[in-house]
DNA sequence: TTGCTCCTCACGTCACGTGAGGTGGC
DNA sequence: TTGCTCCTCACGTCACGTGAGGTGGC
């Protein structure tokens, strides 16, 4: 499959595709014509790069995520050294404090815009409480 | 209090909150020498803003989001224009969107290091099943 | 004076967005 | 030819990091 495709089966724009190849996330080959060809294995690879660098993970460490999570049976955890663990123990405690922040932060706009509704609801010139964050 | 005491109350560094006055989200006083001094309830607001920004939404959003966080008491709902009331909503679905993939990732992350722990318990060597992201 | 904090440029970086200008295939 | 996709530069942006070079207060 041709880079457009990929885009649309992902989610990921075509610049970015171009830009993990750059960060050599993933290596398509490529026709004679130059365009890039992609197996349909990269679906969820590129999926997974997404993923990891939402969540705020340098493509650096992406490259080095990714081997543990891909293809399970295959992995061998003797290859793993200790400070891919230790990154990963890191990563893992940073992604639990984002998860925290994220759902308190959603409550607090999920709290407004319920205000927001009962007071297009009743009428104007109506004061709201609302979750508190910090 | 003076913008290194402020960075420590909450985690954010004094070149970040410059930057944050340079968005126009926080204005200090100033001292004849030229120092910023914040008042206490700045902490709240700075970290609020980090929350908003760690959720991925930009700073001139942040900036009109901010108001709606702050002081429920005295948040006339009927202020908020319904633009506001659907840039809140988008958000709200990015940051939920967010949290779901933060959590998946988290798990794939959290059972392999659980694999690394149990291989280094019972000795290299072994393989390693783990929960697929994607 | 020493050591700390603060100041203002100002350049670097990382993950993008967005063209310009050109080619390839139906 | 038209319309679509692809290509490579290459500059812009946004939220930062990181100095350089200098000042203020104990």
């Amino acid at each position: 499959m041709r880079i457009g495709e990929l885009a649309k089966m992902t989610g990921v724009a075509p610049r970015m595709l171009r830009y993990y190849e750059e960060q050599g996330l993933i290596t398509p080959r490529r026709l004679d014509n130059g365009y890039r060809v992609y197996d349909d294995y990269l679906i969820d690879r590129v999926k997974k790069i997404r993923g990891l660098i939402d969540s705020g993970i340098p493509t650096r460490i992406v490259a080095d995520i990714l081997p543990c999570l891909g293809k399970p049976q295959t992995i061998v955890v003797q290859n793993a050294d200790p400070e891919l663990h230790a990154i990963l123990a890191e990563e893992r405690d940073r992604m639990n404090e984002k998860i925290h922040f994220l759902i308190h932060n959603r409550d607090a706009i999920t709290g407004y815009l319920e205000a927001l509704e009962k007071a297009a609801a009743t009428g104007p010139a109506q004061e709201s409480g609302l979750p508190q964050t910090g």
